[in-house]
RNA sequence: GCGGCUAUAGUUCAGCGGCAGAACGCCUGACUGUGGCUCAGGAUGUCGUGGGUUCGAUCCCCACUAGCCGCCCCA
């Protein structure tokens, strides 16, 4: 029989590594605490026309990257449904924000998120069929503020804050707005056009998305179509006054706040619901996927999806592509017990747990080994996985002082076992 | 979905059309209640899976699967 594996683009995370995930998700939980935000979770499924209306029918994710699968149907007279697994969490923030009415509290909502989303791409590093996102998400009716540009560059104040919290050095902030729908439709058009001439001088890929997406145009990388790219019109020029005056906004906020960023004309997302600001964090250190996060703003969204007027801004972090970052940047230490119990013989067993029962109340950490070991092997093993050793055999159950090495400095003590919590906490 | 590279011990990797290798790790002992350093010894395995060529394939060929890189796109 074949053995079984993680299916394609799968993968199990393993100690030490998920201690990794652990304090990331820690600090992102904590840091969105000191901004206000509360946690939703979504579930993992949802019917397909949700992201089909929500994230857009033309897009990438829709069209080609999900897992959708009839629902059975459990009588003749049920209806079967389509139901897809998430492939982003913000359609579903949206969805529940409708479904509890949360509009009618008035008050802007902050939600965060931290769970599995899936998309089935070819995988490759930093990419995966099933992979974790960290999101959050500020909406809410147009009364409680949720189109002011303070939000957005709030929302970006608190992910320089949280990169930097979570140690990730060297991460860049690209900005962009691509207006309202219709200015997207007006620019769509001027792209175009500008493009008539030109394309046939392009890469092959370029001569297809010209046709297909303009927009997409704008992200070639085959150097030889620079120049050319360079000289055509940018978005920033078919916003209109509103769209303008927002992204002034966002900016001067950033400015005031010390928050680094360049901005990118270039940057266009690939998905339908961004309105005006859109941005990514960056990393050098991910190769070609090297967005860490990408977010933006999304006015329509819950119209689309038939809510209510519910402008909101959000973003989703790669968690995976964290955790790629930060091995890079430092190696992700085995942590260890603050003990190892030896016991002496078998029949010293009973009065090791006895013993670890105590310490861990105490809050140590506690290895607990096996009086069958010889105590060399004890040794071995307990330096592996703990910083001390406590040798429990006669000597130490009949005198009531126990044996402590120390693995750091090498020194050994006796300690009453009245003393041992101390000591061990010391 | 397309293109390229790769797949051999727990790990990182050499290797060759004719007995399967190294380093690290692991186990045992020198050392009977003392780890790290040292020394001596030991076990590693469907050579990714399936087919083909061949007297004989881990090696050559084909397909598949998986990983990595690039494209597409995205977190």
């Amino acid at each position: 029989m074949a053995t079984l594996k993680a299916v394609r683009g799968t993968r199990d995370l393993l100690p030490p590594e998920t201690a990794l995930w652990n304090r990331i998700e820690a600090t992102a939980r904590a840091v969105f605490a000191r901004y206000n935000f509360g946690e939703i979770r979504t579930p993992i499924f949802e019917d397909t026309s949700l992201f089909a209306r929500g994230v857009g029918e033309e897009t990438d994710i829709v069209s080609k990257e999900m897992y959708t699968w009839e629902d059975r149907a459990r009588a003749q007279s049920e209806k079967t449904q389509m139901l897809t697994l998430r492939p982003e969490n913000t359609a579903g923030v949206v969805r529940a924000y409708i479904e509890h009415q949360l509009g009618e509290t008035g008050q802007l909502q902050k939600i965060y998120y931290i769970g599995p989303q899936f998309r089935r791409e070819r995988p490759q590093k930093g990419r995966y069929r099933q992979f974790s996102q960290i999101g959050a998400e500020v909406l809410g009716p147009t009364s409680a503020g949720s189109e002011s540009p303070l939000r957005d560059a709030e929302v970006l104040e608190m992910l320089a804050t949280l990169l930097d919290e979570l140690g990730i050095k060297g991460w860049v902030l690209e900005l962009n707005s691509v207006g309202s729908a219709a200015d997207r439709a007006r620019y769509n058009d001027t792209l175009r056009a500008a493009l008539v001439p030109v394309v046939g001088q392009m890469c092959v890929d370029c001569q297809r998305r010209a046709v297909t997406n303009p927009l997409r145009v704008l992200d070639c990388k085959v150097p030889a179509d620079q120049p050319i790219i360079e000289k055509l019109p940018v978005i920033a020029d078919s916003l209109d006054e509103a769209s303008k005056a927002h992204f002034d906004a966002v900016l001067s906020s950033l400015d005031a706040a010390g928050v680094p960023y360049t901005r990118n004309h270039r940057l266009v997302r690939g998905l339908d619901y961004y309105t005006r600001t859109t941005f990514e964090f960056t990393h050098s250190g991910l190769g070609a996927q090297n967005a860490l996060l990408g977010g933006g703003r999304y006015d329509g969204l819950s119209e689309a999806i038939g809510g209510p007027k519910a402008p909101g801004i959000g973003f989703a972090m790669g968690e995976d592509r964290l955790v790629l970052t930060l091995q890079a940047l430092e190696a992700v230490a085995q942590t260890k017990a603050d003990a190892f119990i030896a016991p002496l013989g078998e029949n010293m067993n009973p009065a090791a747990l006895a013993l670890a029962r105590e310490l861990r109340r105490d809050g140590l950490s506690v290895d607990l080994g096996d009086g069958s070991f010889r105590l060399k092997k004890s040794f071995e093993t307990a330096d592996k996985t703990a910083r001390r050793i406590v040798i429990l055999g006669e000597d130490e159950l009949q005198s009531g002082i126990l044996t402590v090495k120390d693995f750091a400095s090498g020194t050994q003590s006796k300690v009453p076992r009245g003393e041992l919590v101390a000591f061990l906490k010391g």
